[in-house]
DNA sequence: GGGTTAACATGAGCCAGACTCATACATTTG
DNA sequence: CAAATGTATGAGTCTGGCTCATGTTAACCC
């Protein structure tokens, strides 16, 4: 699995204490935003819980968004892994089962995966509003590269899947894609706790829909 | 136009006075929201510009959030408003013409209203991630309730436009239009300024397609 | 007018939470 | 063993959301 969190981190933790360390901190802060949510979240909190005095917590990460944002990419890691594995598994006979197997996946790590389900790596903190154009560490940047990272990683499959690209517009077609089904998953699991069955089927009923225009049917 | 935004201010503004600085609060808000972002912004700098004791403020806006989320609800009474007006203006032979109008509308507001192209109601601060269940007062309540006014009044539109409901499943069709048009165009105003042109058309291609699933071609 | 009362306005200050930094400790190196 | 270099710590700073005691205006009554 290639190493996507590059650059998130103040200190890279070296010796395995404090690597087993810095991912308490994320285990904890996973749990503590399905608890109390991203506003409540405080950095204090994420270290008593991690047996880590505060000192600590912030010679590895930057700031708050930057434990967060740190989290997503962990999580993007794992959702890469888990896309990757599924696709060695089975056999796809076109685009449309990809789809289906995307969704599930994605669905699949916001039940399992604590914290997944309040903040995943498609929106990471990039509504409460970022302004357009802000420094370069912005956690709206991370948001809008890690969604090229899924779409990209889809185009791969996608035109493995195909043989070869069809559309020059499939990337942008893609994110949008990812970028849709994102919004319609994150309110299916505002809706229910284990996202709402029939907002899930809608999300992979607007995705298919919308890919048959720039896909082939096959 | 109906008020849609009651139950959000502390204290309802009585005389002039109180209703002109409360305007000028929502405006510097929303100016502060396109310069600094959701969170950078302080209701101490809001009360600064707007000319008015800190105080006074929370006698008016319980809070931050409520401060927001007054605009918010000032945007969507402007945004029905101005749906309503265009719909009086033109005669529409067909629902496709709607996503286009509606999505146009949109994308002038967004380029014309101050703050609106970091907060519009449809997002309004849901994402960074308010735990899934949660008091009632939460911003994410207030977001899913104002996609679901968006949608009931598109609704109503549209099966004025039909004659009669087609789909019994047209509301939830509707809403996971709106949220996904609403991330899509999101992204649009991310990307460049104004909107990326290229990922708006892209956005009323999404919608149109996937409604022509649940609408009749005509 | 004068006096009483109720509504409104004000900003110094409280408090919580993000983040730092001087100090203590450990570990490596000559 | 001493110096140097890295690492750990939590008391403390600072900033920003929010309050509340006090001052001010307006409304009302005699």
């Amino acid at each position: 699995m290639t190493n996507v969190s590059g650059g998130t981190l103040r200190r890279r933790p070296a010796q395995r204490r404090s690597l087993e360390r810095v991912e308490r901190m994320l285990d904890e802060c996973a749990r503590l935003l399905d608890e109390v949510g991203y506003e409540a979240l405080t950095t204090k909190e994420v270290a008593r819980r991690a047996e880590v005095p505060i000192g600590t917590f912030y010679q590895f990460f930057p700031d708050k968004q930057g434990l967060v944002r740190a989290l997503a990419l962990r999580n993007l890691e794992a959702f890469l892994g888990r896309i990757t594995a599924r696709l060695a598994e089975v056999r796809l006979s076109n685009w449309t089962e990809m789809v289906d197997l995307a969704i599930d996946e994605f669905v699949a790590m916001k039940r399992a995966t604590p914290g997944f389900a309040v903040v995943d790596f498609g929106e990471v903190l990039a509504a409460p509003g970022g302004p357009v154009v802000q420094g370069t560490e912005r956690m709206l940047d991370a948001a809008l590269e890690n969604n090229v990272i899924v779409a990209d990683r889809l185009r791969t499959i996608t035109v493995e899947l195909l043989g070869a690209p069809i559309d020059p517009e499939l990337d942008r077609v893609l994110f949008v894609a990812v970028e849709a089904a994102d919004a319609v998953l994150k309110l299916a699991f505002r809706s229910l706790p284990d996202g709402d069955p029939e907002l899930i089927a809608e999300c992979k009923h607007l995705v298919r829909r919308y890919l048959s225009a720039h896909l082939p049917q096959e």
